[in-house]
DNA sequence: TTCCAAAAACTAATGTCGTTAGTTTTATAA
DNA sequence: TTATAAAACTAACGACATTAGTTTTTGGAA
């Protein structure tokens, strides 16, 4: 019931997710990974559902580490301490893994239930932590927006090049985090 | 001395960039902008410098825009006035075009002179805005990096439907950005 | 041990791109 | 009226994804 067990798709993914953090995510094609693995093109269609079907383990591989190591660093930790260690397990995450990242930030399709499910759970974190704050149902969801927007707009525009002054990046994350986590102190006591 | 006067750069410009805010900032072809003119392909290198100059040019309109929308925006606010302003227009821009957005994202060559500079004067409105705090130098860069980030990751992750919980969008920005700027105050205070 | 079915590779072919080289067309300026 | 130069064109090539159909291989059944 098994002949001739050739590439398997862990193995291929691990191809295209080296091509994605080395060259960039739209280095990742088809002919790139054959090429890997000294096969033609086509045959990479016995595994994987073609360029979109790469993209789309792409995907589910880099939200399922970053929803891991979020999960993990965030264990036993609450208020100012568990959003710091959010922000720098997410930037870790970003900067060892730049193609991987880049694959995690379109909305995946509603298709997709895993990647789905993986977002939800992202957010998810990001809404437990920030619930310690005090704040309410909404007010949590408007905070939860702004922390993930700190996050991904420092990764985004550091990953793009957009940070051209050579002054400590990590300090500026810190500071920005210290700025708006005292501004919600600041709502909160106004509640 | 100018026989033939066909399409002209600023044309092409205009069906590039509408491409771009409709269809996405990938699907910018040269097949695409000669299918519009009724052209073939090869036609469009007496204009544009393949691809690459096509992308380049849309990156430069995008910035030329942007940095005029801002600098508008800020003419006579100062504080919280100013940076609402700066975050509104930011928003309306990156909605308005999509594509166009995209394409200012990536920092530009630095042969591109003139990318370069307009993305430096954006980075210096943010500054001048956020000196008016009373910050010093190196704060002032740090709340600059904070500013945009929020920004950037809110027009991003808007954009890519990284918000899927059906909650005021516009009033969420306002929050975050309350609640920087409340921080700020308070670091300033510390001084 | 032999053989067969299925998995996994292959070749061939098509269509879409971007790009280069070389040719033809055409409007204007002399 | 004509020469020139810009701007279109055709032809061709290489990189890519993808589909269809073929060959190879191997593990398990006979």
């Amino acid at each position: 019931m098994s002949p001739r067990i050739g590439l398997d798709l862990p193995t291929i993914l691990e191809a295209a997710t080296e091509i994605a953090d080395t060259q960039g995510f739209d280095q990742v094609t088809l002919a790139a990974i054959a090429q890997k693995f000294n096969i033609r093109p086509p045959s990479l269609y016995n595994h994987v559902n073609g360029l979109q079907g790469i993209r789309q383990l792409l995907k589910l591989h880099g939200l399922t580490i970053l929803h891991s190591n979020l999960s993990q660093a965030v264990q036993g930790k609450n208020g100012d301490e568990a959003v710091h260690a959010l922000s720098d397990v997410y930037m870790a995450f970003a900067r060892m893994h730049p193609g991987l990242y880049e694959a995690t930030i379109p909305a995946p399709e509603v298709e997709d239930q895993e990647a789905v499910m993986l977002g939800e759970q992202i957010v998810r974190i990001f809404i437990e932590v920030l619930q310690t704050y005090g704040l309410d149902q909404e007010m949590s969801i408007h905070a939860t927006r702004g922390l993930r927007s700190i996050c991904h707009g420092f990764a985004s525009l550091e990953q793009q090049g957009g940070f051209g002054i050579p002054l400590d990046l990590d300090l500026s994350q810190k500071l920005v985090l210290n700025s708006f986590l005292a501004g919600l102190q600041q709502m909160k006591n106004l509640l």
